[in-house]
DNA sequence: GCCAACGTTGGC
DNA sequence: GCCAACGTTGGC
């Protein structure tokens, strides 16, 4: 199992809104950018991910799950996009914010710190375990619930 | 709302 | 294939 993280500015696609969807899950449409797709392009069924609330709450709110590979973006004609469907798991207890992020020396290689503005992320599992513990999740979320 | 960082586009 | 112009992301 991979570990990922997705941002999305919270009034555009918030974490209430993607938990509303339930288990159906929603396509992560929208995504324009080489590298983020191809993140994307590598995600598995069941690959965990943390929703990031990006330009308003800085802060990673929730953990999804990818309930689809990568097929063609909805929204777009153009072939060289495509996207997961990811589903919400469940909630962050403490949402760990960028703040406590670059605060930790444990995260200082988190790609949310060192390439700022990329939308979909990898996350190592160390990564994982310590945002996990960080938000008051204890990994509990690291093996299939 | 500003602007730095950085990705993409297109002329040459 | 270089690089200037332009557009977008996202923290502040």
């Amino acid at each position: 199992m991979k570990y990922w993280l997705f941002k999305s500015e919270p009034f555009k696609w918030s974490w209430e809104q993607q938990k509303a969807k339930g288990d159906v899950g929603e396509e992560w449409d929208g995504i324009r950018n080489y590298q983020a797709r191809n993140n994307m392009r590598a995600m598995k069924i069941g690959d965990r991910g943390f929703f990031y609330h990006s330009n308003e709450g800085l802060d990673v709110v929730g953990v999804i799950e990818i309930c689809a590979e990568s097929a063609p973006d909805s929204t777009t004609d153009d072939d060289r996009w495509d996207c997961v469907h990811v589903r919400a798991l469940c909630d962050i207890p403490n949402p760990v914010t960028l703040k406590e992020v670059k605060a930790n020396p444990k995260l200082a290689d988190m790609a949310l710190v060192t390439s700022m503005r990329l939308s979909v992320q990898p996350v190592t599992k160390d990564e994982w375990i310590e945002v996990c513990r960080m938000g008051g999740l204890n990994g509990k979320t690291l093996e299939p619930l």
